[in-house]
DNA sequence: TTCCGTGCAAATGGTTTGCAATCAT
DNA sequence: ATGATTGCAAACCATTTGCACGGAA
């Protein structure tokens, strides 16, 4: 299911310890162990991958790094507040999030109801009319995600 | 193209009593009244709004129509699967739904971050994107659904 | 030293489920 | 009559929160 589509240069606009600390310390907060962690997982695994709460906690236990459950959450919702993590609505399991970046305004999702296969794409055409909602209101647009809830060839097949 | 519905007579794209009792018995099930009354709560209120389980559950009382929480939220599950409601994600509260239709394939919603405002619009663009990405990689399309996350003005102003 | 952040456990709130009674067919 | 459906309450589960301790600054 690899989609080819995640070509080379990139240029890590990602924050790493040290942006992380200033950007928490603007805002009267703390660079703890715990933070730093969590954040390093998502930059670990790179832009593609979406994970629930519970498997960001599980993947920093099986890498050693104890951070407690509630602490995960709430690192989640920090990182998101600050832009550094975006939140998914993603049809099948609960909240997700993944790495953000420059590309993610514009950085798509289609799932299979069938199997919950999901594949990722790319679109100028849709953040060009999410702008142009957003202008039509009078709203400054933050992002836009896009959900194709589709079926994937094997489950059309079955049906 | 999806839920092609029913053949020969183009009455009503939207099933009324008769409709969902046939449709109910192919699968082995059966029309009763609370059945009758959610689907007809939506049909009530139209395309354009999406309703809670718990937002439904008291608007039926508010109307008379005693259905338990629990059943709202098995009426609305089995309803959604038959094609006839459609289920959103939307960023801030929990799930919604909304009768579904075909003018659905193309119908989004931008939200407002800071107060929950939102408003929906239609954008041709975003389903050629949709389609355009299901024919890559061989998904048949069911529906596609843009959600906006903005700053309405009265919300950009405060920040 | 100051308080922010953490871990733990308890609380929460939306959603689901077991079961006996009820109703559509 | 038969089995699907409902209502109720208890069960669930992901997420949030109160509180005392520990650690960044």
């Amino acid at each position: 299911m690899p989609a080819p589509s995640n070509a080379g240069t990139v240029v890590a606009a990602v924050p790493t310890s040290e942006g992380l600390r200033s950007s928490l310390h603007d805002r009267g907060q703390r660079l703890t162990p715990q933070r730093q962690r969590v954040l390093a997982l998502f930059e670990r695994i790179g832009e593609g991958t979406h994970l629930s709460a519970e498997e960001v906690h599980q993947r920093l236990l099986r890498a050693q790094e104890r951070v407690s459950l509630a602490t995960v959450y709430r690192t989640l919702r920090l990182l998101s507040s600050m832009g550094l993590l975006q939140e998914l609505e993603l049809p099948e399991g609960g909240r997700r999030f993944e790495l953000a970046g420059d590309a993610h305004r514009d950085h798509h999702h289609m799932v299979c109801v069938g199997c919950g296969r999901t594949e990722e794409f790319e679109s100028t055409a849709v953040l060009t009319a999410g702008e142009a909602a957003a202008g039509l209101h009078g709203f400054r647009l933050l992002d836009c995600v896009l959900t194709v809830r589709a079926l994937c060839p094997r489950c059309a097949e079955r049906s």
